[in-house]
DNA sequence: TACGCCATGTAAATTGTTACATGATTCC
DNA sequence: GGAATCATGTAACAATTTACATGGCGTA
């Protein structure tokens, strides 16, 4: 999964491993941000399956390693973009929370669903914040990307609303 | 997490982790479904550290283990539910996919979201077929559970439609 | 001079999946 | 008799996170 998000930006644009993850931040960072920890190993690892070359640099004293994807690095992620797209799974872990509520008192229910309500309402506005930033730099697909989290919070949100409401309606 | 599920599922009853498995299926399926590789380990986890006690039986010549929640198990329960709610992550790789469309022909593109639909189509029934299956067991939160998943479809179906509309109107 | 950011990397731990292995019962 | 389902479990592998380790630059 990260190794082929790394091929895609690398695909837009040669950039070291922590670009990347500026990169990731500030565009995919509302479903998808990988640590370091992560990045580093797979660019190595990708380097060792020859899908990508690095050019080691010094800017501003600033030791660098500039990744480029090369042409096998493209088939391989081309490959992968053109498969089936995976229904959302996982990463869903509120539902869970959702479905034991029962053993809750419901005065504990609802603090907790309003606490979650304000983290969406934070989230919402964060990810609005970045819109201005990628406006310009975004293309059709990645300002769609931006589009859905906004969509996606605010279903959440109008859900949640909806829900508390009907928990106070229930009795 | 998982650990935390089947503690969640022994609270409501004692069961064999085949029957929590069946449970999961139909109730938390669509959106978390552990595997038996999981499952059974972290029963095993779960008896060691003094959470769960297991009963060994045998029913028409069958081997089965019932596995009971006691007072510890409850409260360490108890205390993740009561942890605040985390935000959707991860899970979402659709995402990730229609963030790189546009390094892809624009009708190869229309094609993989058709298809996309068509999966989505297919759970949102997959989903709807469990409701009438749940429907007198579920209380009021595993039946919300349920249809957040039903209005959660309905909104992703909602979402790649329009999109593809405004994919045909672009140019 | 100390803090924050730039920049790369490793090691341990966590969490889970897939595939395999075994064996009984039920239904056709 | 064979397939599907019931039922438990292990081993190898995969993916990723957290915490740690290192060091230079810019600025207040």
């Amino acid at each position: 999964m990260i190794d082929n998000m790394i091929l895609g930006f690398l695909f837009k644009k040669a950039m070291s491993g922590y670009e990347i993850k500026q990169m990731m931040g500030m565009s995919t960072g509302y479903f998808i941000d990988a640590s370091y920890g992560s990045i580093y190993p797979a660019l190595k690892k990708l380097e060792d399956q020859g899908l990508i070359t690095a050019a080691e640099t010094v800017e501003n004293g600033k030791f660098k390693k500039i990744y480029t994807i090369n042409q096998a690095g493209k088939a391989v992620f081309l490959r992968w973009l053109s498969g089936p797209i995976p229904l959302p799974r996982r990463g869903l872990e509120h539902l869970l929370r959702l479905f034991f509520f029962g053993l809750l008192p419901i005065e504990q229910v609802k603090e907790l669903i309003q606490n979650l309500l304000a983290d969406l309402k934070a989230a919402q506005a964060a990810t609005e914040g970045l819109e201005p930033l990628i406006k310009d730099k975004a293309d059709f697909f990645e300002f769609a990307t931006q589009q859905f989290g906004k969509d996606f919070y605010r279903f959440m949100i109008q859900w949640y609303q909806d829900f508390l409401e009907r928990l106070e309606d229930r009795v």
